[in-house]
DNA sequence: GCAAAAGTGTTAGAAGTACACCCATGA
DNA sequence: TCATGGGTGTACTTCTAACACTTTTGC
């Protein structure tokens, strides 16, 4: 738009973002990952908290910017990132300190009326990175102390609709709880996944003769080390079994 | 859409479009409602077909302009439709006759090197509006046949999403069904909706069954009329009961 | 031995599937 | 009287839900 301005705004496209919705799970809660957002001169005025985003840039696919955008904020690749919904509401932009924000962070002369932003969601298990999250700023908030902070732009309808849509897609396809579970797993860790996402205590027994009926939940010759109680049975997830039995689901 | 060129192009957000897949049922298969192009001078260098869209306003929310893009094309009205993805691979606009007839369309100079298309889908009753499509230059184009023909831009896989998107959606939401019915309907035309949604042949009593055991499918002290064969009682779908048995869903 | 979780079966009810015949109507 | 779709029941299988005790291990 502003070719004049500089180099970073010939090549970035302003009236588009992307935003990522990066849930964790930590085997015990639901977190969420957000940014501080960096601190100019009245640190009070800004909302602390925002999503990872960034505007697209002219050469790369939204797809690619998602996974820019991961990469940058948090040093994650290889993290799968789905498509999930665009906002364009035309009041996005309402609040005077979050376009004063994108203007000082992306070196704009001026802000667009309107941002439309493209969000993607990603289903992470949070220990494989606990590192990389201090190194950029980004911290996992609970998603239950959602309702107490404030989030810049409409990033907490986005959180809010992104959750409802991870608690409606493990019904549909469940190979996603297995991106938040290591490679090899107990039924309890499973079982302590579903019960998180869908907020209530699940019968030990009938789970288990669920689980285990499923092709694609191998059992492993293995049990697991270093407990203070009776080992459990290893479990893997076979991706080639999954996909055989659900084609193109 | 024709005001002066120059406040054309100030109020419109050229690098932000919706594109509406309206799939149409007419009690035998799905249609997708497809705008012939306006021909210039070489009409045959053009894609005859697209799907009916336009770049977004400032001033307009991104449903906002999928409502009035379904307006404008085909003037239907109260038309659910649904935000169902973004496009925005770089290549998008890689045929140059898309790129001019867009140019021509809309008045523009030049064209953005991306246009992100948020795409909206529309599950709607044919018979309501047929004539309309005629004033419009639109077209119901069975779903059958698009093998057969050149659509613009990356519309044949906007469709295809789209389609994919309506067999899933059944499932988990039996409510949109009923916007492809009249408002009483025989067992025979619901279960022709779903035999021609699945792909697949359904047992008649079973899904009568089925059917009349959902609470929010009442039956009707009403027979149809002028069939030449027994007539069939009529339903209607309750939508009170429904929203009431699903929640949020 | 105790704390902590592993592992395991049965029963009852609900839901889904397979399957075939007579009925009412208009042409 | 024939063509067309309307309307119905039963038996079998599968899935779901409810429910409690013994085993293994580390401390």
């Amino acid at each position: 738009m502003n070719k004049e301005s500089s180099k970073i705004n010939h090549s970035l496209n302003v009236n588009v973002s992307v935003d990522c919705v990066v849930i964790g799970f930590d085997d015990k809660e639901l977190n969420v990952l957000l940014i501080k957002r960096l601190q100019a001169g009245d640190e009070k005025a800004y909302s602390p908290y925002k999503l990872p985003g960034s505007p697209i840039y002219m050469d790369e696919s939204l797809d690619d910017a998602a996974k820019r955008v991961l990469v940058d904020c948090t040093g994650l690749k290889y993290v799968s990132l789905e498509q999930f919904r665009a906002y364009g509401e035309i009041d996005r932009l309402r609040r005077a300190e979050d376009v004063q924000w994108l203007e000082r962070t992306h070196g704009l002369a001026s802000t667009p009326e309107r941002i439309v932003s493209i969000s993607y969601i990603a289903f992470v298990r949070q220990k494989k990175f606990r590192q990389l999250t201090e190194t950029y700023q980004a911290t996992w908030m609970p998603v239950s102390k959602l309702d107490d902070i404030d989030l810049a732009f409409d990033h907490r309808q986005i959180v809010t609709d992104a959750i409802r849509k991870i608690r409606r897609d493990v019904e549909v396809q469940p190979s996603i709880v297995f991106e938040i579970l290591p490679r090899k797993f107990t039924m309890l860790q499973l079982r302590a996944v579903y019960e998180t996402i869908h907020g209530e205590k699940l019968d030990i027994r009938n789970f288990h003769k669920k689980m285990t009926n499923l092709k694609y939940i191998v059992q492993l010759d293995e049990l697991e080390k270093d407990v203070p109680h009776r080992a459990a049975h290893l479990y893997k997830f076979d991706r080639v079994v999954y996909k055989r039995l659900r084609g193109s689901i």
